[in-house]
DNA sequence: TTAGGGTTAG
């Protein structure tokens, strides 16, 4: 407990010296609310002797609040046992709200269940005194602290154990938020659809969630929404609306929002720049970097690495390697880990990898996987194999269960064709019951959204879509293009190869998309990996046989294909 | 009587 500053105390005590002389604190210990609230974060010790020398429900209520929303939250709690002590001061459901409040900040950020411990412990004395379901601010405030634990089935809970009457509009966008947070982005869609109202927070989750999803019709239509109602869009929405135009690939519509937006901040630039530079324009990006700094707008971390992404994306090493050196005179900006690992990532690209390695050898922090991945990658693009090897141990060394580590090594190997070493890796893999998460598309069309894994059967028109890949597979041989199966040496058998990748899941989203559109429309397709260099040539050859733009979001970037070649110029 | 809840990039 830091002792009471002179700068927080002497206002207060003076103010406690005028409610005692004038009788204000005899007549009514309410009056002791405002003291109390602003001398808690400043002397705790002070408030309480105050609070336990008038007690009433309403000044713990206000302390609590004050301290909810301080830097020491965990302290809410500690004052909120000893108003369980008094008898002058029993809690009731103003009490919660803040209470829980301060709970959920407690949490560790990402933080699985177990660590929910206070807030639960809060739960379950609400339930005891009968106020669990009987007050909205409790409900939603109960619903965000299981969001914040990660405990989506219990914050669902609450919102079902709400009477239908209390399902206000925060409620709604806090069953929004919890299920944005958890990445259950298409129930975020869903919901939104049942809610009997929007608002500026709503839209935000929704266009959130269109982000990840890079379901453009419904994030367009969301945009259009908003703009019937509101004259002007809030820089927040604007950001929100921009990250989404850039995520779902349409950068026109990400330009005409940044010009929109009028009070452009660090966030809104950073966004439109990282945008660019995913969406195979990273020379716009550094352009549009240079305007920034033009119009006074300071570049933070999070700009610094769209920046340094750009220049990976561009090719541009000795830019990059600038860019590093003098962040910190320059910008401002510390370099951390992150900015470290874009250009580790920059020179490995390039096919520097002794340099890529000299650098994670001399970075001020130690080595992380994300470090080590991006050698990694590059080790296999470069066909290094020593080198990859030992970076792939080295992940391994920080996370034995990481499957990416073990996949790029079984496809390392295999690459250089040692098939003794690709077998034991798979083998210590399957003892060790080590996954690779299954590759999945996502394709929007008129507003729906449809998932495919590789080889998937469930979508009603799945006989149309495997009669399509198969033209499209004729299509392909005639235009001379062979299958590249080097890349799943991995998990099957070798007959089965061709089979398996031209069942690749964004092959089947393509064939959705190309049996659902027309000549001249755009096809958008997510993926959660990165594509596969077949899955690539295939999309370049079929943008121009059918005449279709079609922009892929994979893992790390843009592929705009487009009569026959792709704006990553086959750099990925 | 007074007071309480939802949102903020990768």
């Amino acid at each position: 407990m830091p002792p009471p500053t002179t700068a927080g105390t002497l206002p207060n005590r003076a103010l406690h010296a005028r409610l005692l002389r004038s009788g204000a604190l005899d007549a009514d210990p309410s009056a002791a609310a405002p003291l109390a609230a602003s001398a808690a974060n400043s002397s705790l010790p002070y408030a309480l002797s105050l609070l336990r020398a008038h007690p009433s429900t309403f000044s713990y209520n206000t302390a609590i609040r004050s301290l909810a929303h301080g830097p020491r939250p965990h302290l809410a709690v500690a004052l909120y046992r000893s108003m369980l002590l008094g008898p002058l001061s029993n809690p009731n459901n103003y009490t919660y709200p803040s209470l829980l409040a301060a709970c959920a900040r407690l949490l560790p950020a990402s933080s699985p269940t177990p660590a929910a411990a206070p807030g639960t412990a809060v739960h379950a004395s609400l339930f005891r005194r009968g106020l669990d379901s009987r007050d909205r601010f409790i409900g939603a405030s109960l619903l965000s602290f299981y969001a914040a634990a990660g405990d989506l089935p219990a914050a669902r809970q609450v919102f079902d154990a709400s009477p239908p009457g209390q399902r206000d509009l925060p409620l709604w966008n806090s069953l929004l938020h919890a299920h944005l947070s958890q990445g259950f982005y298409a129930h975020v869609l869903r919901l939104s659809r049942q809610m009997p109202a929007a608002d500026e927070v709503t839209l935000l989750a929704l266009v959130s969630a269109c982000s990840h999803l890079g379901a453009l019709d419904t994030g367009r239509w969301a945009h259009a929404s908003y703009a019937r109602t509101r004259r002007s869009t809030t820089r927040n929405l604007g950001t929100a609306l921009l990250n989404m135009y850039m995520r779902c690939g349409d950068v026109e519509s990400a330009w005409s929002v940044f010009r929109e937006t009028l009070d452009k901040d660090v966030r809104t630039w950073s966004v439109m720049i990282a945008g660019l530079a995913t969406n195979g324009l990273p020379r716009d990006a550094l352009a549009l970097f240079a305007e920034m700094k033009n119009t006074g707008v300071d570049p933070d971390s999070i700009t610094m690495t769209a920046v340094l992404s750009a220049c990976a994306h561009a090719g541009m090493v000795d830019e990059g390697k600038k860019f590093l050196d003098c962040m910190p005179v320059e910008y401002r900006v510390q370099p951390t880990i992150e900015h470290y690992g874009c250009v580790v990532d920059l020179l490995g690209r390039a096919g520097q990898l002794d340099e890529a390695l000299a650098l994670i050898k001399t970075v001020p922090f130690k080595a992380d996987v994300v470090l080590w991945g991006a050698l990694l990658v590059a080790c296999r693009v470069h066909k290094n194999v020593d080198m990859g090897e030992m970076a792939a141990m080295e992940i391994l060394k920080l996370d034995p269960q990481h499957a990416g580590a073990c996949v790029f090594l079984s496809n390392v190997y295999a690459d250089a064709g040692k098939w003794d070493l690709v077998q034991g890796v798979r083998s210590s893999m399957k003892e060790q019951k080590i996954y690779k998460p299954p590759g999945s598309s996502i394709v929007e069309l008129n507003g729906v959204v449809y998932e495919f894994l590789s080889g998937d059967r469930s979508h009603p028109q799945s006989d149309r879509i495997y009669a399509m890949l198969d033209e499209i597979c004729k299509t392909l041989s005639l235009k001379g293009h062979k299958p590249s199966t080097k890349e799943v040496t991995f998990d099957v058998d070798e007959e089965d190869k061709e089979v398996c990748i031209s069942q690749h899941s964004e092959k089947l989203a393509l064939a959705l998309g190309l049996i659902s559109t027309t000549r001249g429309d755009v096809i958008r397709i997510v993926k959660n990996l990165r594509i596969c260099e077949d899955c690539h040539s295939v999309m370049k050859i079929v943008s121009e046989v059918y005449d279709r733009v079609i922009v892929v979001r994979d893992r790390n970037r843009f592929h705009h294909f487009k009569n026959g070649s792709c704006s990553c110029l086959d750099y990925w």
